[in-house]
DNA sequence: GCCAACGTTGGC
DNA sequence: GCCAACGTTGGC
């Protein structure tokens, strides 16, 4: 089975929220492949959450669940919202959002340069130059890390 | 605020 | 299809 690491900016998302709500759907993503990767969720995969744009606090928080396979997000359709695209329809979609439920927060945030020093995450997209996407693949090998360190 | 990386847009 | 301009992401 396959995991993913999924980024929030913790003052518009954060782990604490995914926890109050206790799943949420992962919308709001405009970026090709990273809608790719939501597209292949598959119902049970493990999610880590990762708060990015945090000053001083960022890497990985807690894990999700996947709970819902993707579908149309539908802020793409809805005129008033900033995500709104013009070029999508409900036949042609663009924008897919999975649903998300919280599994637990970690007991302390394992930062970015602790995961960028493991040798699970050597030459990952997560730690190499120029890591913009906010949605990425792990191995169980690299999820099991995390958790490892998190601990 | 700065800057590197890189995706998107649009003219040609 | 090429490529310059521009916008966004994200770490610091």
């Amino acid at each position: 089975m396959a995991a993913w690491l999924v980024k929030t900016e913790p003052e518009v998302y954060s782990i604490q929220d995914l926890k109050r709500d206790k799943r949420t759907r992962w919308d709001l993503v405009r970026n090709y492949q990273a809608r790719n990767f939501l597209r292949a969720m598959k119902v049970g995969e493990s999610v880590v959450v990762y708060h990015s744009n945090s000053p001083g606090a960022v890497g990985a928080v807690g894990i999700g669940v996947v709970v819902k396979e993707a579908y149309p997000d539908p802020s793409q359709f809805d005129r008033r919202s900033e995500y709104f695209d013009e070029k999508a329809t409900p036949e042609t979609p663009r924008w897919f959002s999975p649903e998300i439920a919280f599994q637990r927060a970690f007991p302390r945030l394992v930062p970015l340069d602790e995961i960028a020093s493991m040798k699970e995450f050597k030459s990952h997209q997560l730690v190499t130059r120029g890591n913009r996407l906010s949605v990425l693949p792990l191995t169980e090998v690299q999820l099991r890390a995390i958790e490892r360190a998190a601990d």
